[in-house]
RNA sequence: GGGUCGGUGCCCGAGUGGUUAAUGGGGGCGGACUGUAAAUCCGCUGGCUCUGCCUACGUUGGUUCAAAUCCAACCCGGCCCA
């Protein structure tokens, strides 16, 4: 044994779920640290692909695990290869239930892409971008359909006839949907395939993804194969859990934390994440070093909160988010100057009862929850609490610069 | 294509002619408690500027004073057979 042995560095390690394959060893198809260095003996920067379907307009931090990994490859050198889904986005993945499949437009597709880059930093401040759009040779961002939509049925069937029904019923969700006999359709079948067909097309030398994305990537690496490249690495990072501690973090479950979000939520939704989340949080979501950080598991959540949130808007802000997050949950009615969320109370006709108000501005989607949500004593004005649905309100001007509480967590400053 | 079972509220799942906006559980939300947590307890959980009205049990029609419940056709799914 002439040569060392080279480590993964740690910025590829951090938070890593599975790295296939990882023979520890000199050879670069194998062993993805000799890969790395060979890239750099060799100048010439790795292509890491990582596929992101539009099919909704919001990242969340669920999302942003992979994205903060991807910014991980290019601050090393190496090529983002993202690949818009806009294709199969557009059949609609029919995943579970089947009647509630959505067909997406080619339009609804196209402007989810745009606010999706938007949120990964296209045309942001370079310092709270998610990924680097600025540097030459770091980004490369394509559509899918440029290569999916033209294929002929020959190559479909040639495609098809390379992974046997078997294969894909070992796959655990496929597989649990057919024992449990939940519908599948045949077209779900074509996915990994044309997933995997998307790494040939941009000749992946790594692929990010989700532990659910093991069948998939390992789908590319055979059809790389077929087609005489090197096959893809495949680097897994955890599913995030939401915020609920027990379900994914997924838009659908009503337990993400979006990046849209303004510092404040997400400030406020992130310091209560339940406790056993904290450290996957803070591996996963910031730069932090959980060995040093305070013990104490309050102080830990704010930390964690901190420094998400920071990322995301900087410290200054998140820092403030911070001190009005506490006020507003003191109880000390002390709400006069934080920064909450405002709306706009035009276009109402005074006088105005307590429950219209509140589904008016958006804190109820109905008014019926709203006059329940008053009468389980969840409202508040200004620290006060409400008690009757029907309380009216005469003019605007008793209302405009107060601050309209929801539960314990939602607050509303009333605008003119 | 044939046989058979099934489609109920966010989810699961009762209800098989009449106080049924529809038992129960889960989830969610609100309250108390707490660490803004967990656990526990209590309440709410179709819509409507609501003392009342409207819409709901796959879809459409029918029977009936009255249907989620009976009938017909259709749509969708599971399983078995081809």
């Amino acid at each position: 044994m002439p040569e060392k042995l080279i480590s993964l560095p740690a910025w590829v390690n951090r938070g890593k779920a599975d790295l296939f394959p990882s023979v520890r060893g000199m050879n670069p198809d194998q062993d993805l640290s000799a890969r790395l260095q060979e890239a750099l003996s060799n100048k010439r920067p790795l292509r890491v692909k990582l596929g992101i379907d539009p099919t909704g307009s919001d990242i969340h931090l669920g999302h942003t695990i992979l994205f903060r990994k991807l910014r991980a490859f290019q601050d090393a050198g190496h090529t983002a290869v993202l690949i818009i889904g806009d294709f199969t986005a557009r059949i609609g993945d029919p995943t579970g239930k089947s009647n509630t499949r959505v067909q997406l437009t080619a339009e609804q597709v196209e402007a989810n892409a745009t606010t999706y880059l938007e949120q990964l930093g296209l045309g942001q401040m370079p310092e709270h971008s998610l990924l680097d759009f600025s540097t030459p040779g770091r980004l490369e961002v394509h559509r899918n359909s440029t290569w999916l939509e033209g294929l002929d049925l020959n190559y479909v069937i040639g495609l098809l006839s390379s992974v046997t029904v078997g294969q894909m019923l070992a796959k655990e969700d496929f597989g649990n949907r057919y024992t449990a006999g939940i519908p599948i359709s045949l077209h779900e079948f074509l996915y990994p395939l044309l997933q995997g067909f998307d790494s040939v097309s941009v000749n992946a030398d790594v692929e990010l993804g989700g532990t659910d994305q093991k069948f998939n990537i390992a789908v590319g690496r055979d059809l790389q194969r077929r087609h005489n490249q090197r096959p893809q690495f495949g680097l897994l990072l955890p599913i995030l859990v939401g915020l609920d501690g027990v379900q994914k973090m997924s838009k659908s479950l009503e337990n993400t934390v979006s990046l849209n979000d303004d510092p404040l939520s997400m400030y406020s939704k992130l310091e209560k994440v339940p406790d056993a989340l904290v450290r996957d949080y803070l591996t996963l979501l910031t730069d932090l070093d959980y060995e040093s950080l305070n013990v104490n598991p309050r102080e830990l959540q704010k930390e964690m909160a901190l420094a998400v949130t920071a990322s995301r808007y900087g410290w200054d802000a998140a820092k403030s988010a911070q001190a009005d997050a506490a006020r507003l949950t003191s109880g000390s009615g002390d709400v006069m100057d934080a920064d909450v969320p405002e709306v706009s109370l035009a276009g109402l006709r005074f006088p105005v009862k307590a429950f219209y108000l509140l589904s008016a501005v958006g804190l109820c989607v109905s008014s019926s929850e709203a006059r329940r949500r008053i009468q389980g004593g969840g409202v508040r004005l200004e620290g006060q609490k409400i008690t009757d649905p029907n309380q009216e309100f005469l003019d605007s001007r008793d209302l405009i610069g107060k601050v309209l509480q929801l539960g314990k967590k939602t607050f509303r400053r009333l605008g003119s």
